[in-house]
DNA sequence: GAAGAATACTTTATACCTCAACTGACTCGT
DNA sequence: ACGAGTCAGTTGAGGTATAAAGTATTCTTC
């Protein structure tokens, strides 16, 4: 066994035990937000998704924007908005500029609600990293963009 | 505006950048991975997922067993070891000393599947990586650990 | 300026996923 | 024993998810 296949195989291990691991720290996070935000504010994680994204561009986004935000699939974002629009916490317009494209932008009810869920949303976030330090984020966000930012499609 | 504040207010800012930027890295990975398993093997995430775990415990598992390694529902995992028992890849049995539960454990065809995909699968993921560097995979690991361990239900 | 390619989005089929309610089985105190 | 409480797992309803196919619209290119 030459040291070179060996320092190969070790790298590799340990970047699939990263990947696991991120894989299980996201779902916890996931999973204590989605049950925050269900009994404080009976919505679901993918709706407060949607209706953050939407609350941080208030001149409204089109749904492939929505989509690449969200790093989710197009018929998926379709499905729901449309429960949110029911919920009147969005609005969709046509666009004249382009008709087969349409503009989603929070309501002025989702607008309301969504300035204070995002400043308690962040108290969240703040909880469940409480053990993270700025330079530790710091650094795990740079490691964060290292893996997104490969080449592909 | 006092010091203090604005530091508390500065890290809960990086944090939920980290928060949003993991999110994004894992469903990147996620996207990338499934679209893999998918064009080469027919196999969904969720399933491969499941007999990795398998894979690795070949004397078997029960399902609370198997949804508590995968930090997903106890529901969840009966559908997806239904589907596998259906494709042949996975077997149940029944415990004799508790008739609550079952072991789930990967069938003689799916053990031989496994022996290649987990060597294909690691040698993605290493690709996939290939930008994270040892150490910094450690440091991110023990970052991951650490949102992870914080006291909760 | 019309055929053809590309784009924005929806729809359908299938699979996932959670939660809450439920069933059947174990445990334990009395 | 035996009933209350607990535990393993399934079920059903509702909501995500993707992929693939389809629709309408816009762009391109000659």
């Amino acid at each position: 066994m030459t040291p070179l296949r060996t320092n190969a195989t070790s790298v590799a291990k340990e970047r699939l035990r990263l990947w696991l691991n991120m894989l299980k720290a996201v779902r916890h996070v996931e999973n204590d937000v989605r049950e925050r935000l269900r009994a404080q504010y009976q919505m679901t994680l993918p709706q407060f998704d949607v209706m953050a994204t939407l609350h941080n561009h208030p001149e409204g986004l089109r749904m492939s924007d929505l989509s690449q935000q969200l790093v989710v699939s197009n018929g998926n974002v379709t499905g729901i908005v449309e429960r949110l629009v029911a919920d009147g916490l969005a609005e969709r317009e046509n666009l004249e500029s382009d008709r087969r494209a349409s503009l989603v932008r929070v309501s002025e009810k989702g607008n309301a609600l969504m300035d204070e869920m995002v400043v308690v949303h962040r108290e969240w976030i703040d909880e469940i990293f409480q053990d993270i330090s700025e330079p530790d984020a710091a650094r795990a966000i740079s490691i964060m963009l290292d893996i997104r930012q490969r080449r592909c499609a």
